[in-house]
DNA sequence: ATGTATTTTAATGTATACATTACAAAATAC
DNA sequence: GTATTTTGTAATGTATACATTAAAATACAT
């Protein structure tokens, strides 16, 4: 007989180090251009060096700090012009995606999905919810890119995606909430019906461009 | 006065180890679909477990294994259908690239080099030198990209020319040398110069078409 | 003989101890 | 007082010891 009973979550340490490390990053919590010692974190988030060190070398290999031999680790900052590239990037992948989602046809659940999340998102600016607006923000691009049906292509623009979201993090309470995002998102749609290559990626890029334009700028207000 | 003298190099031996780990991998030295302990590997390269796990670490991120709880080191296989999606990615990055590189004027220093590498893949051919032929292969992509003049997108690309390098050195013996690239370069080459945007996309997107098809076959061959 | 419970074992995950070394401060020479 | 050498120290890099645990093996009962 099977005994039923409580899963206790049982993931690595390391694992746990990796995921609070980053948030505290994302989150600003460790600032920015910074050094912090492997001893310090480690103390701080209840582990030895070792998962610490674990988790930072993964983060170092994301992009988000860097392990200096006497120094300490380094929260690297979001410059403005590294943004811009990655926006970018993010709105080729974008394009890609669109590309192979139009050349067949469009599952209509998908695009009733999508229809949703943008409805959600208009609703949530009405309510002034900011942190609602951005989960569907996300949805409505993950989504999206899920029509390319390319495995590879969905996680690489997932982690762009990420790599953006630090950034938008950072600005989340400066910047004014985009009402033109919603209508894009609309056209988009409509241009996906009917299969409207073009227009869709005319679309997304432009939209792609703005929220770029946008950040950088803010970006380059903060830092020096 | 400063004394001069040999300079040992003196990088990590985590690093060390993450190289040679990962050359072991991509020369099949360690055999695909197999597992290893940790305390074998890091004997056989001459280290403890500490350097021989964040070596393993980073390479997990890079997808090329897997560590497995209980088990060890886990080799990951390269998939056929997995390696056609990456292609697809390498060639939407390189379409994007060349559409960039074209609406800017093209910088005729970079043309030449495109020639040169172009030339020494044929001389190569005839020497029947494949390692030469492969290296001007990968410095005419390189070159291509590096038209962008973006950054992100030059690293990105990068990473996934050497996933797909992977299956290229395990096939490498077995396919026959592509004469047709050359011509495809020229071609590609000649599109550039007249700043004729959809012609360089059209024929490189064929051009790695090709190439996917070629290598999934093969990969399709080798694995069950 | 088969299925269940218990013990053993072997491998990872984590903590810690030790070695190494870049940087800085102090000391000495000029 | 400045420059150079020496020494000290603090932090990482590496090795190792220990804890944990999933799986295999064994024992046992039915």
């Amino acid at each position: 007989m099977t005994r039923t009973m409580t899963v206790v979550k049982k993931s690595k340490l390391s694992d746990q180090v990796f995921q609070k490390l980053r948030f505290m990053v994302l989150d600003n919590q460790l600032k920015v251009g910074n050094y912090y010692l492997e001893q310090e974190l480690a103390e701080q988030l209840g582990s030895s060096r070792t998962p610490l060190r674990e988790a930072a070398i993964r983060l170092e290999q994301e992009g988000l700090l860097e392990i200096v031999p006497r120094r300490g680790i380094y929260i690297k900052p979001i410059l403005a012009p590294q943004m811009a590239e990655i926006y970018q990037v993010l709105s080729w992948l974008e394009t890609a995606a669109i590309s192979i989602a139009c050349s067949k046809p469009v599952d209509p659940d998908k695009i009733a999905e999508l229809e949703r999340v943008t409805n959600n998102m208009i609703e949530a600016l009405e309510h002034d919810d900011l942190v609602a607006w951005a989960e569907n923000d996300n949805l409505f691009h993950q989504i999206l890119i899920s029509l390319s049906q390319n495995n590879e292509l969905i996680s690489l623009v997932n982690s762009y995606w990420e790599k953006t979201n630090r950034a938008r993090m950072l600005t989340l309470r400066i910047r004014k909430p985009p009402v033109q995002s919603s209508q894009e998102h609309r056209s988009v749609i409509e241009a996906l019906k009917q299969g409207d290559v073009e227009t869709a990626i005319a679309i997304n890029t432009q939209h792609r461009a703005r929220a770029s334009g946008e950040l950088t700028n803010l970006l380059e207000a903060i830092n020096p």
